[in-house]
DNA sequence: TGTACATCAGTGAACGCGCGTTCACTGATGTAC
DNA sequence: TGTACATCAGTGAACGCGCGTTCACTGATGTAC
């Protein structure tokens, strides 16, 4: 009977999961240090070490789990359509949905890689998996794209994207409202749809 | 005769940008301190603050150095054109050029305001300053837009450039190299001019 | 089931480091006569 | 021009803090018989 060590060890982890992710929420990334999690937490400082492998490792693991939030809820906003263009329309208003009522974790995606040289791989291959949403619909309004091609459309598409709902969100766009930001990338998504089909 | 004093004091704040600019441009703003700033430049630690209110402030000042080099690159790149596309295309080049030759200085314009709350307004100003290079061929191709809506379509353009370069030269963007950034934002511009007219 | 021993997760005080900023001191610059 | 005094920029040792991580210890869990 080994299982009430393993146990314990899940629930330790998931007792500074959770407190780790509250203070992310609260505070951001920059918030978060070894003390106050293991604080909230509930367990003695040494323990972190004992779940994971330093505290860099704990952040990744929750952004590992916002990733898998923001995939979740992309697949939920698409489910149901079909038409390419509504697609990346939906997956658009979805990012901006997203990103608005999880601040300040998604943030922590794009701070923490700003923070740490290197992320691990398994983290790497979770953001790129996301991209496949876009590089979808991409592929299927221009069907004779070379896949590698589509993926540096998707690819494109998304930072463009990530551009305008960053700055706004960051607020380094004073005078863009928040209620302002959605309408405005959809009118940016529009004009670069009508410029794809002008094109072909 | 109380020139002697003050030249030496310009002199001191000289030797202090150059050597906070070194520093950055090598390692990035995260590698400057206060000591290996004040060992580069050649004064004692608590020069720094005769010369400077703190460390932030001689970040912000090298910050506002990098800006105009870029606004002064811009302008020339932009200087002999008249025509609203050839403009845009050209600031898109000219960006991508500055951000690829200048990444560390650059960068620092972006990372700084992540880690600090309060950026003094001036510096915001000067900033808000340089998106008068997008707001005018943007208010020439749409001619009967209100100004303040040329200035979010100014803003969003930015935003979505920016949002490329930055993915792309902060290696996010695993397969795209750098050779490739330029014609692809090229690309994406042409797609955005091509809905523009499209939608008139 | 009960007992004796082994293991190892959890503990938190302590380590060690890096860092921004201060402040009493001093020597160069400026002023008055 | 020369001298005596005043000012204040420059100095660098010292302060104080925050922080990630370690490690000797202990008590709960697991194992053997």
């Amino acid at each position: 009977m080994v299982g009430k060590r393993e146990a314990k060890r899940e629930e330790l982890k998931a007792s500074l999961m959770k407190a780790a992710t509250g203070i992310m929420e609260e505070e951001g990334v920059r918030a978060l240090n070894a003390r106050n999690v293991t604080g909230i937490a509930g367990c003695a400082l040494g323990s972190l070490y004992t779940a994971f492998k330093d505290l860099d490792d704990l952040i990744v693991h929750v952004n590992s789990q916002t990733l898998r939030a923001l995939g979740e809820a992309l697949r939920q906003d698409v489910m149901s359509l079909e038409d390419p263009v509504d697609i990346l329309k939906a997956l658009a208003r979805g990012y901006v949905k997203f990103a608005q009522e999880n601040f300040r974790l998604w943030n922590a995606l794009f701070e923490y890689a700003d923070m740490t040289s290197d992320v691990p791989e398994w983290h790497e291959k979770e953001q790129a998996f996301l991209i496949n949403f876009i590089r979808v619909p991409v592929s299927q309004l221009s069907p004779h794209l070379p896949e590698e091609e589509a993926m540096t459309r998707a690819r494109t598409l998304f930072a463009a994207v990530h551009g305008i709902v960053a700055f706004s969100l960051q607020r380094r766009y004073i005078g863009l409202g928040h209620d302002e930001l959605e309408p405005e990338l959809i009118r940016f998504i529009d004009q670069m749809l009508a410029g794809l089909a002008e094109s072909q």
